[in-house]
DNA sequence: CATGAATGTGAGTAATCACTCACTATCTTA
DNA sequence: TAAGATAGTGAGTGATTACTCACATTCATG
């Protein structure tokens, strides 16, 4: 883990902090890491950090920014992967919460981040990304319910907040128990309830 | 708001801390406020809150067990209230969204004080608080279960998840927007996609 | 291989944090 | 109304915070 290979290019040096940042965020809470914990992680010297980032705020901003892409990458990707609807949400579904599970971090820093009032860079980074994720959901809830596989009268923003909130439940119960293993192992049992609430009724 | 009467019995006093962390806290991250800002909104100076909490770890605890305590008392009412065991769960569901909405500061003390690791007092009645809610929650899944009116395959533990996670879906999304009648305008259409994953199926 | 540009150092800075304590103001009660 | 108990003051404490800067080290390139 000791990244502490000095003279990187700039673009390289501020991967590692971002890095180092996410890998520090799934072992303390997020608002309590210091720009000294981080430059000790590395192996450098706190000064290091602000040559490559003008403050903590653009920091803090960055990990948001790259979090915010490679989940949105992922979710893209799972969303078109099922033959179905329903296949599609599923996939979607899984996809987040391996992302979760491989960064355990990342939610921390997202709840943290969102609670700051006012806007800072990364809560609206933060915010875009809800949203767009919020979109790509109600898309495939639309589609399924055009296509009549879903409940017919579905209320699409409803169902789209309903698929998130399972996921945050699933995240506060791993933050209760302080085990990465529950989230994986409770994601199908509840997937399934959902499942339930937004298919067709099997006598309508 | 301002209320700074001086020289009030410490059981008096000790309250109006608690809630003046509890407004504090509606307006800012929980993790930002200071006993400084305490002090401040309380219009006394900050060695008045030290005679009365001997560091801020245990004001943080007696605001926690003060919202515990509410909620619990709430949310016992409520389940007991309802005719049905899905009565007794839509009440449940909708005195706990009344005091997210009357508290709006509690949900992010409560995240906040869950992503830290370790095990500070306030943590730990979080943990209490969340297990006994749960408790609550899959007694009235298993009534209901039971007396045949819920689906017949239910898992308890993934319902009462589920539900607690509905809730927290709409808390996140009123972060994101920052309004407080978010939460209230979203969480029927949301409970009533929660009712059909765990009710009987019409056909079975 | 010399030189300028890029990266990192380490000892600083002022601000802010939780917390203390000798002292004062007020309340209670005999 | 005197006096002990309780509550609050305000100027402190050392620790920690994000951030700076003159200087050193290494890299890239002509």
């Amino acid at each position: 883990m000791a990244n502490n290979v000095k003279y990187l290019p700039a673009d390289e040096r501020r991967a590692v902090i971002v890095d180092t940042v996410l890998a520090l965020a799934a072992e303390m809470n997020p608002a309590e890491i210091t720009t000294a914990a981080i430059a000790g992680r590395m192996g450098l010297s706190q000064g290091a950090l602000f040559r490559h980032f003008q403050n903590k705020d653009a920091i803090w901003e960055a990990v948001m920014a790259r979090a915010a892409t490679v989940l949105t990458e992922r979710a893209e990707a799972a969303a078109q992967s099922g033959a179905s609807p329903m296949e599609s949400l599923e996939a979607l579904f899984f996809s987040h919460i391996n992302f979760i599970v491989e960064h355990p971090g990342v939610p921390g820093f997202f709840f943290g981040e969102l609670q700051r009032p006012g806007k800072s860079p990364a809560r609206e980074r933060a915010k875009e990304l809800m949203e767009s994720y919020g979109r790509l959901v109600g898309s495939i809830l639309q589609e399924g319910k055009e296509s009549g596989r879903f409940f017919e009268r579905l209320d699409i923003p409803s169902a789209a907040g309903l698929f998130v909130g399972i996921i945050q439940g699933l995240v506060l119960q791993s933050f209760l128990t302080g085990e990465r293993e529950t989230i994986a192992k409770r994601a199908p049992g509840v997937f399934a309830l959902f499942r339930r609430g937004i298919e067709r009724g099997r006598s309508e």
